[in-house]
DNA sequence: AAGTTTACATCAAATAAAATTATCTAGATT
DNA sequence: AATCTAGATAATTTTATTTGATGTAAACTT
């Protein structure tokens, strides 16, 4: 008993014959015979009356065709959704970020995406960054973007976007007017810290020491838990500090903030689309991603 | 896409291996290796992320496992359907009857079959013996009782029970006490008559010009248009007539009334168990079938 | 870090199943 | 009786399925 041969019976029972049957989906009549032989054989009964002029079903043969028919009219549609799912960007999609792109980038992507895409629905699932990994191995979440690179032989990234750290004054600060500072210039003013786990502070201290300062010399003032404290610090000029630009983009551009370079340190880091190395990705997620990367492609290149 | 290879794809996800799979359904390995590449290649993606420890589906995978469950699930149902209606007597069956069967026969079969065979609901059609034998080969009717022989090859027949028709009257009439009445004293008594349509009519007139009488020297006072009219008008003195035993049984068990032989008439006919030639039997109808045999064999021999 | 195990893929060969052509049979139809 | 029609049967070819042996890559072991 498999699809076929319930095709091949559903077929004979609405063409009331086995010839007429065989005709309709380009068999011989008598491979037409032996399947229903077979299903016959299966069952030990007979399935159709052959009443000469014309094939009826037999009362077993009448159960076997209502059921038939909602086999193969379920086969058919697991088909077509399955099509669907594979060509039409329709369905759920679960992406997750670390601090600043779940709080900065992800967000202005999601929107213009949706309008692209209104059948998506997309969740964001925010989190530290090694949260996020072991959700994308566990398949939960389906993309990350993260701003570290994981050494794991699970997880594959890709460069995304560009994160420029810079030094972060106030419009009323001293170095306002000026096109940049020099690393030894921070140790003479208030520097606001960040908690030891924040992956920005990480950034900080690896590329004062990679350029041979000690951030021991800081005057670190307080150390903040967050983005939104650090700006909020440095707007109520408790201190300056350094930060993303991505992060303090809206006070740049609205002038709150001031954004400069900092000569003598490597400041740049990445943001970095983070998968599963051997999971799938859905087809709606290959459209996210490429999404992606061409909204990057357009506004930096 | 058969059902053969959503079995294994759906064992596949549910042992989260393909060897453990394979040794759930007595495969090797490589068997389902193939089947699989067969369902990938068929739907033009992956179904299935080999993950290294373990297999999970993606999510194409996803949605072809919750209906190949379904389907897998359907085609149990449909298996044990068929076998329920093979194996247990349990459903609806048509019976179809000429007059006395309709009237005499098959009911007094239909009681003690429904007790036996409770789960089983019988529709009994009542129509001459043309209407019925032309719903039995159209299939409608499953099983007829009918008291002619049929000459069509695509009917079959076997005698169920002996009709003996004998002479009614009255207990008040002066043949009360005769054990027999010979077919020339009918002449001289008023007879009830049947329409020309009539079977028992029919038989009758037959059985009189076999045996070299003319009906036409019966006194026939009245012609009456079924059984039971008869059975009043002889009740009511208005005259005599030959009946079913089987139709008058009762009357004659009440003393209402009695039944004579009529010498020199051959007045048995039999009802026969009349069926399509070339229709299957269903397991109920040919339960039934049994039952009435039984019934009968038990009751005459 | 090299060896071992696990899990699946690949390949060639054997086996089984499906499909076809040609032929046959039983009822209808002429 | 001859012809036609619908399906059954048989022998053959074609196509699928299954297996055992082997390969590969990643995960565990020690």
């Amino acid at each position: 008993m498999d699809l076929w041969q319930l095709h091949i019976f559903v077929s004979v029972v609405e063409n009331k014959s086995f010839s007429k049957a065989s005709q309709a989906i380009n068999l011989s009549q008598p491979t037409v015979s032996s399947h229903i032989k077979e299903l016959e054989d299966y069952f030990k009964c007979r399935l159709l009356d052959r009443l000469g002029k014309i094939t009826e079903p037999t009362k077993a043969g009448e159960i076997l065709y209502q059921y038939s028919k909602k086999i193969l009219n379920l086969r058919d549609r697991a088909e077509s959704a399955l099509h669907d799912f594979l060509g039409k960007t329709k369905g759920d999609l679960l992406i997750g970020g670390s601090t600043i792109p779940s709080g900065y980038i992800i967000p202005k992507l999601i929107g213009p995406f949706s309008k692209k895409f209104p059948e998506v629905s997309i969740e964001l699932a925010a989190g530290d960054t090694m949260q996020i990994v072991r959700e994308i191995k566990k398949g939960k979440i389906e993309i990350g973007i993260v701003g570290a690179k994981i050494d794991d032989p699970g997880i594959k990234q890709e460069k995304l976007v560009a994160d420029e750290m810079k030094l972060i004054i106030p419009l009323s600060h001293k170095w306002a007017k000026r096109a940049s500072v020099d690393c030894l210039e921070l140790f003479k003013e208030s520097f606001i810290a960040r908690e030891k786990g924040s992956g920005t502070w990480k950034s900080i201290l690896k590329s004062m020491e990679d350029a041979g300062f000690d951030p021991k010399g800081l005057k670190t003032c307080v150390t903040m838990g967050n983005t939104i404290s650090v700006i909020q610090g440095i707007l109520n000029h408790v201190g300056i500090s350094i930060l993303s630009t991505i992060a303090v983009q809206d006070d740049i551009d609205t002038k709150r903030l001031k954004a400069l370079p900092v000569k003598g340190l490597a400041l740049d880091r990445f943001f970095y689309i983070t998968l599963s190395k051997k999971r799938t990705l859905s087809p709606i997620g290959k459209k996210f991603i490429d999404f992606c990367k061409a909204y990057y492609g357009l506004n930096f290149v």
